[in-house]
RNA sequence: GGCGUCGUGGCGGAGUGGUCACGCAGCGGACUGCAAAUCCGUGUACCCGAGUUCGAUUCUCGGCGACGCCUCCA
């Protein structure tokens, strides 16, 4: 049972081959810290963390690796424009970051390193570079890597350097001798924040954290290297070029890269405005749709967010809750669907496959339920709630999720002040129901209904969910 | 201009050289006091044109369209 992943390097699907055996060395690109996550940062996470989490299922040792940019321009730009130092802006934004990761049921990472904890390696590998012949010192001080001495640049994004040249957007920089040229140590303006290097005061660039930390947590040679499609082209690139002409080797077997967010077939980004952040959107959301919203389709290609999306993978999540209601589990057995799953998940993460399998294994869960077979049914809910655990979803009770209100976290649902309310009307309605006095007991029905709460009558009574 | 991704039924979204995705919505039926939930059944789907093939939605070429990267961005 191998598993297959798209390599953006090659192009292709190709078995993972993990250099050390059971064990897969893993980094994925971050947040700059300046504002909250939206729903394209909250795509990277929930994929990643998938893949995390089928990873270490099949069986891998994983340590994963997720850094934090803590030091950039436009952090600085904010830090001033709110008038407070830079390191109580970063604090603020990267507790609210690990907040919308729980609401997201996103797993904290084997080493989360922040760029400024990191000076030492980066000045390291920057010095190295410049040994190697690779990087300069600018006459404004800045230090530059040199672009056309990389032989294999463009390898990842498929350019050719004077492709690039050409048609280039690139501000051109008396200063770079290429223009393409790009920024590993930036000299530090007055005021800003800075560091102290063999090239005077300043600050790293914005690719070289993500080499020095790679290397310095995982090695100059490791196994996956993820992030956004939007991070191919110059920053994975660019890192490419940094690490292996500092360290003369492989660095990264495997380049994988999600899709992005669309909205009315735009990428959402913070450029255009059209974002929307992932706690805003969590506050109209049961817990865990967002996440079901992003599984719903395959990490390679374009989402799009919108109202209507968002309401059918709370359906899809709905019908699997309401599957599970009340069953007793029983662990440990697996049908057809577990294999359905597994060959779902090694071919490249597919996640809307996988759950298919999973929409599969409630229906037999409901037919078992309503042949009467608890036995068959206690099965089934162990093996659908222990499939659903590897994609990081059906983590509440069933009882709790259906009658959860939105914005609500993961973690500690609230208790709904009006469930005590609701249940009172309900024993009403079966007291008008026993009294075959229907007026009755469909004016509370349609009275609830009113509210987003639907009841629904079963062989064991009444029970209510919200709608 | 360069490079790249994509175009599947009412909607979302997998997948495949020749029987099945899956979810939502719709329709018919079962169940129900009526509903809801659930189950069963139900859809002339694969952008256009040419080619390869016994056979293409799936492979090749061309076209059209959408989007992305080439500047910060998950």
């Amino acid at each position: 049972m191998t598993i297959q992943i798209h390599n953006s390097l090659t192009g292709r699907k190709e078995a993972l081959v993990t250099l050390e055996p059971h064990h897969v060395r893993m980094y994925v690109c971050g947040m700059t810290v300046y504002d909250y996550c939206h729903v394209g940062h909250a795509r990277s996470l929930v994929v990643f963390d998938t893949v995390r989490r089928y990873l270490r299922h099949a069986g891998y040792r994983v340590t994963h690796v997720r850094n934090i940019t803590d030091i950039d321009d436009k952090i600085i730009q904010r830090a001033q424009e709110n008038g407070e130092p830079m390191s109580a802006l970063t604090e603020r934004f990267i507790s609210a970051m690990h907040e919308d990761c729980d609401a997201l049921g996103v797993e904290r990472p084997e080493h989360e390193p922040r760029a400024t904890e990191y000076i030492g390696p980066i000045v390291a590998m920057i010095a190295r570079l410049i040994e190697n012949g690779y990087a300069y010192v600018a006459r404004d001080g800045d230090v530059l890597y040199a672009v056309a001495k990389f032989a294999g640049y463009g390898q990842l994004s498929g350019k050719r350097l004077a492709d690039l040249r050409a048609g280039s957007r690139v501000e051109v920089n008396e200063a770079k001798r290429d223009p393409l040229d790009f920024v590993l140590w930036k000299r530090a303006k007055p005021g800003e924040p800075f560091w102290a290097s063999p090239w005077g005061d300043g600050r790293p660039g914005w690719h070289i954290e993500c080499s020095a930390m790679s290397v310095a947590l995982l090695g100059d040679h490791f196994d996956i290297h993820g992030g956004g499609m939007d991070l191919k082209f110059p920053h994975h690139e660019n890192e490419i070029a940094q690490t292996c002409a500092a360290c003369d080797s492989q660095f990264v077997n495997t380049w994988m890269h999600n899709g992005f967010v669309n909205v009315n077939a735009e990428k959402m980004s913070k450029s255009l405005g059209n974002f929307f952040t992932v706690r805003e959107v969590q506050k109209t959301l049961r817990p865990e749709v967002m996440r079901m919203f992003v599984l719903g389709s395959h990490y390679r290609g374009p989402i799009n967010y919108s109202h209507d999306s968002l309401q059918q993978a709370d359906s899809a999540l709905e019908r699997l809750y309401t599957a599970l209601r009340g069953v007793v589990v029983e662990w440990g057995v697996a049908s057809v669907a577990t294999a359905r799953f597994a060959e779902a998940m090694n071919d490249d993460f597919n996640t809307p496959e996988a759950l298919a399998a999973l929409l599969a294994l409630a229906r037999d869960l409901n037919v078992a339920k309503a042949a009467g077979d608890a036995r068959q049914a206690s099965q089934f809910a162990g093996e659908l709630l222990s499939l659903a655990k590897v994609l990081g979803i059906l983590s509440l009770e069933a009882e709790v999720w259906l009658k959860a209100l939105p914005g609500q976290s993961l973690d500690a649902p609230s208790v709904d002040p009006a469930a005590a309310e609701i249940d009172a009307l309900v024993t009403a309605r079966i007291a008008a129901r026993k009294a075959k006095n229907f007026v009755e007991s469909d004016r509370i029905r349609d009275q609830l209904l009113a509210r987003n709460i639907v009841l629904e009558d079963g062989p064991q009574g009444t029970t209510w969910r919200y709608g």
